[in-house]
DNA sequence: AATCTACATTATAATAATTCTAAACTGTTG
DNA sequence: CAACAGTTTAGAATTATTATAATGTAGATT
């Protein structure tokens, strides 16, 4: 198993402590050939079900949060009743399906560079990012007054 | 009170029966010059200071909801531990200040329109919505392998 | 204007996601 | 291997939101 001493070395080199749950967390989570989206629970149950293993709820939490800060792992907001996290920690953008719920990553070259002319002082622009919905059928928006 | 009549009479017309905590909840959320956004619990605050009124929790959630329903409030989704609501519904994009959590709405002309050079089969666009996060200082994100 | 009825409001309980706590455990350093 | 600081853990606490069931009320009907 060397992936698990890349995971140990690097973990360390974060100066995260490899601990047994750290280490399997990671190669439930960045041992895969394509980035992901989940919720805290999808992970646990992925842990359950892929590593056959249990880790405390508030450990999944702790460790995600800690991946997260470090900047591994990136936080997504569609809607605001659980939190979505990625694997893919890159500036990209969203189709959003509101039929089924599903957040779908774009490719690159799927939408042009978006050309921001304002400006706010004294504040750098950290990411740019693009959220499209999408459904089979439109529902239209309207101004009260 | 030309305005209350106003609501009461745009209430009835949306079929929402026009009661005191709803019209209430309209001179709050619409008499207004500029639009805003807000969370459930900062409204509440508003309907006791600016009104000097009580309404159940529960009435100001079903109401923002019924609103929302109805296509005159729409909620936000920058970080998932509460709700945003925007009583501009119109797609407009965002500007979100990391490091004081407020978010900032853009003009029309802030930001060029984006280009989608990708659909998905059978789907519409419904929405195009960019947000751009700034903060002093910027944080780097990296890949875990 | 009194009555009726369906819809609204309310306080409170229930649920769900997340964070806190404090005790037990475990990498790491020396 | 001893000691310590950082981790894990189960469970309690907290927070946001939704459900419930009793009470209230707008608006139609008489």
């Amino acid at each position: 198993m060397a992936k698990n001493c890349n995971f140990i070395e690097k973990l360390r080199e974060l100066g995260l402590r490899p601990t047994k749950q750290r280490v399997k967390m990671c190669e439930v989570l960045f041992n895969r050939e394509k980035t992901f989206h989940f919720t805290i629970n999808d992970l646990v149950k992925m842990i359950s079900e892929e590593m056959n293993e249990k880790i405390s709820l508030a450990t999944v939490y702790n460790t995600v949060h800690a991946f997260k800060k470090k900047g591994y792992i990136k936080e997504i907001s569609i809607n605001s009743d659980k939190s979505y996290f990625d694997t893919n920690t890159s500036v990209h953008h969203h189709f959003y399906d509101e039929d089924t719920n599903e957040l779908i990553d774009c490719d690159e070259n799927d939408i042009d560079p978006v050309n921001i002319k304002k400006n706010i002082t004294g504040k750098k622009i950290n990411s740019v990012e693009v959220l499209v919905k999408v459904a089979s059928d439109n529902q239209n928006q309207k101004k009260f007054n």
